[in-house]
DNA sequence: ATTGCTGCAAAACGTTTGCACCTAT
DNA sequence: ATAGGTGCAAACGTTTTGCAGCAAT
């Protein structure tokens, strides 16, 4: 699983004339080891905290890389920060975000991608992404405050 | 249609124990006037332009209480700002973002509004707003790098 | 009279940049 | 050898905050 996404990144990387460096393979394997999304910083912070000696400047030049090559995914949740999530081998799906105590239920619906393909054939768009996210209050009964 | 506007801003304001002051007014005004997409910090600039001596924090929390009133709303093109626009009287619509010239095609379907309305049924969500942007590249022939 | 709002400036926050050194090619 | 990547710290742009004074209720 890991070993595929090495191999993916490591294809990527060549293609695009890019350096293979081990920096940038501790920062891959802190994306896919992140549970839940994270933000660049997010996972800069959390491979300090495992003593790794990568730079903040290189962990947001990688997390790129690693959209680019489709292992993570960028979210937006409104609030101001670029989120990931490791995307590998997973389904695409969409996110219903609670405003109030910040849980994200995931959904997934065929029918958004056949609207997508008709609107982007209609303008002439050729899409590389695509964000959609439901706002709103969950039905938790102890829904309150909190963050993410 | 200002009128209006400011009518229903003034009673949201009322219902809200929110009090009335000049300075949002000039807001709304300032927001309402605005063509196309705007940050906070846009608006702000816009209005020091005209010789409005209202304050960026004004400006700022303004802006919130617009949003709440759904007056204006709330748009992530992935930028790391918000940016709103005016959609006092305007239909629902969707965004088309080329991220090679900046362009926005503004495009709308019902269908979407089925989908989620399914979707916050089936997880009991109860739904306040949604983000929906298809980013990629434009038909245009001379689509180049540049700014919104 | 009492809060809440305002203006100002400073701080916060995530992100980007400049630069000297280093390293994969 | 040489482009490109790295680490560091400083700069950036947007947004938030603290606070004293002001004004809507």
């Amino acid at each position: 699983m890991k070993a595929e996404a090495e191999e993916k990144f490591r294809e990527f990387l060549k293609n695009g004339k890019n350096r293979i460096t081990p920096e940038r393979f501790e920062v891959l394997n802190a994306a896919l080891d992140y549970q839940g999304h994270f933000g660049a910083d997010d996972l800069y912070i959390a491979m300090k905290k495992m003593n790794s000696s990568v730079s903040r400047a290189t962990v947001y030049n990688t997390v790129e890389l690693l959209e680019q090559c489709q292992i993570i995914s960028k979210r937006n949740f409104g609030d101001n920060m670029n989120r990931y999530e490791s995307c590998f081998g997973k389904m695409n799906h969409e996110h219903l975000v609670c405003t109030t105590c910040g849980k994200i239920i995931e959904f997934s619906t065929p029918r958004l991608e056949a609207i997508i393909e008709e609107v982007c054939r209609q303008n002439g768009f050729e899409m590389t992404n695509y964000t959609f996210n439901i706002f709103g209050k969950c039905s938790d009964k102890n829904c309150s405050k909190k963050d993410e």
